[in-house]
DNA sequence: AAGCAAATTCAAACCGCTTTGAATACAATA
DNA sequence: TATTGTATTCAAAGCGGTTTGAATTTGCTT
């Protein structure tokens, strides 16, 4: 049996025409019933799969998406939360058939590596990593026309776009206002760097919560920096040397609060007791913690899930491009765990 | 000023063929140097860059390397390491041009997955990610002929294969040997599952630095599991619970270290003080540790780097395919940090 | 100035699929 | 039975590049 490793040959072999075959494989109408049958049952026993550069060539579409990851030079970190977004994203794409093309772009050449995706055409929509607060490739992305989801919005950007996001802002504040109703007056926020649109709002709904309770928000109690775990580390080591030490800790996430409760014993205290720290929960895979009562109060949100809605939302951009843009806001969980509570006074 | 979107209308613009173009664009010999002179330029002002996909079918190059990371139904772990490793070969495609195609895979369709992306021949190479003891894949990847580089070994696995592995086994060797030497005699053994092959061979150098030094190996020292921090923490509590605890405990991770030190601690005990703690480090760029230092004592081997050279080895292996497999072997450094003592007696 | 090899350029075929427009087969209608 | 409509099938033309084999220039020789 000659080995069959394109549609002419399985043509020929059936004593079809190409025509027919890419039809009746492809689900098209107007072919027989019967002769549908034959074809299929051929490819399935011969294993014959149509190439797929041929036909991403011949229907004009890529059938893959890509993920720009940008990579600074200085500050080489790859976002941990990265891998679980992208196995979220990737179920979603299984499903209808996309590839997940991965670029990490040096951030100097963030710009031009989108258009080279365009004019080489590449990819059939893309998924934005971390955007800044006003994020110039969501002007260019629009100006391209290529379809694209943020993950994360960009807050001063006046581009319409579709995004997917945490309410950071709403977690933070009911993150914060959980504290203040402990009794805490004194509350750090250990967050990320201020370039990210995320961290703003973070730092936005911490402030709203202690503006909103009188008490004046300390700017020495907001640190910014890569987060790290030994950026937590270090924070806590910081906070705990002031004159006038928080007796609570909010994390922007948990790998910064693995850092954070270090500091904190090395400092010869006990998280949960001496002071309270409280965390954003990306739900890793990593972290996950089965146990009853969680080790860290947190505001969860699963990142997997948002990377599945986040390639949900730009399939069916691509698939309808005349879709109106839209927004999907995911809310956070407050769970309670043992590294809370009340202020002691 | 039209639009030039293809070769054929850069070729119409300048008054030349298109095999001319091409030629000139793609550095053949035969073009007169001020022909290509113009063109290059031409190319350059109108942002010409040949469509990815035409080109892909005419070379019949996918221009592509497929990472295929399975992912249990059971336990949906993305392993931790993965995106930095990711970064690490993102860099070396970038070098030669190449896409990077992630598919995640799950596991009981993993067979197929290969079948299927050469069947669609969609990529040009492989990389196999964490290898069990006798891995099925390489078997099958040679079958179909498709280039690929194992990130690990698959041991007892008799296909040849291209590789890129830390020496593990010396590694944990080494660490337990140092542990050794501080006096320690019940070391423990906080390992990952057994079905992957650096687990296994891990196990094995620490079991022959303990024979070497006429220790007992009780293979209750030895634990397995999924490495997550809470299984660290877990395992630390175990351990400490036992009639007989050790005096030092090697973490197959940093993620797992820390969950270690966390039931440490929450024991009332100190780490480096009470009991050592040794750990693998795979250098990830959000646990890297500037300080002057380490925390831990750890055998440390960046996985960037492993990334870049399986990436490195399989663009050879694809651009020779003739070219002998070959196996790469990394040294893992021993970091003497704080987290490790002599042992009281 | 003719002759010939080397240097350039070009038209056309090809990669493997989809899709258009025409052709053929079959069934129903008059 | 001739006619018309509908269901199937097909040959050929793309998609946008690369590559083969032939044609045209150019540069030297004699």
């Amino acid at each position: 049996m000659k080995k069959i490793t394109n549609l002419k040959a399985l043509a020929e072999h059936l004593g079809l025409s190409q025509t027919t075959v890419s039809r009746a494989l492809n689900g098209f109408p107007e072919v027989n019933h019967k002769t549908r049958q034959i074809v299929q049952a051929a490819a399935q026993k011969l294993n014959y799969k149509p190439n797929a550069r041929a036909k991403r060539l011949a229907t004009g579409r890529s059938m893959a998406i890509g993920h720009l990851v940008s990579v600074s030079k200085g500050h080489e970190i790859v976002n941990p939360i990265f891998a679980d977004f992208i196995a979220g994203a990737s179920a979603r794409y299984i499903e209808s058939g996309y590839d997940l093309l991965l670029s990490l772009v040096p951030d100097e050449n963030e710009l031009s590596a989108y258009s080279d995706l365009v004019a080489r055409d590449a990819v059939d929509g893309v998924i934005i990593h971390t955007p800044k607060e006003d994020d110039p490739r969501l002007k260019r992305l629009n100006e391209l026309n290529l379809p694209f989801v943020v993950h994360g919005r960009s807050t001063k950007s006046n581009e319409v776009y579709n995004w997917v996001d945490v309410n950071n802002e709403r977690a933070f504040f009911r993150a914060t206002e959980f504290l203040i109703d402990l009794g805490h007056r004194s509350i750090a926020l250990v967050n990320g760097m201020t370039d990210m649109d995320f961290v703003i709002r973070r730092t936005t709904g911490y402030q709203r919560a202690l503006s909103k309770n009188d008490i004046e928000s300390q700017t020495s109690y907001i640190l910014n920096g890569e987060m790290t775990e030994p950026y937590g580390y270090r924070s806590a080591i910081a906070l705990l040397d002031r004159p006038i030490p928080p007796t609570a800790i909010i994390a922007s996430s948990m790998l910064v609060a693995n850092g954070i409760r270090r500091g904190i014993e090395e400092s010869g205290l006990k998280m949960g007791r001496d002071i309270s720290v409280l965390s954003h929960d990306d739900d890793l895979s990593y972290f996950r913690d089965e146990s009853e009562v969680p080790v860290y109060t947190a505001t969860r949100s699963s990142v997997r899930e948002a990377g599945y809605k986040s390639a949900d939302l730009l399939i069916k951009t691509i698939e309808n491009p005349t879709r109106p843009r839209e927004g999907i806001l995911l809310e956070a969980n407050l769970i309670i765990g043992s590294s809370t509570r009340p202020a002691v006074r």
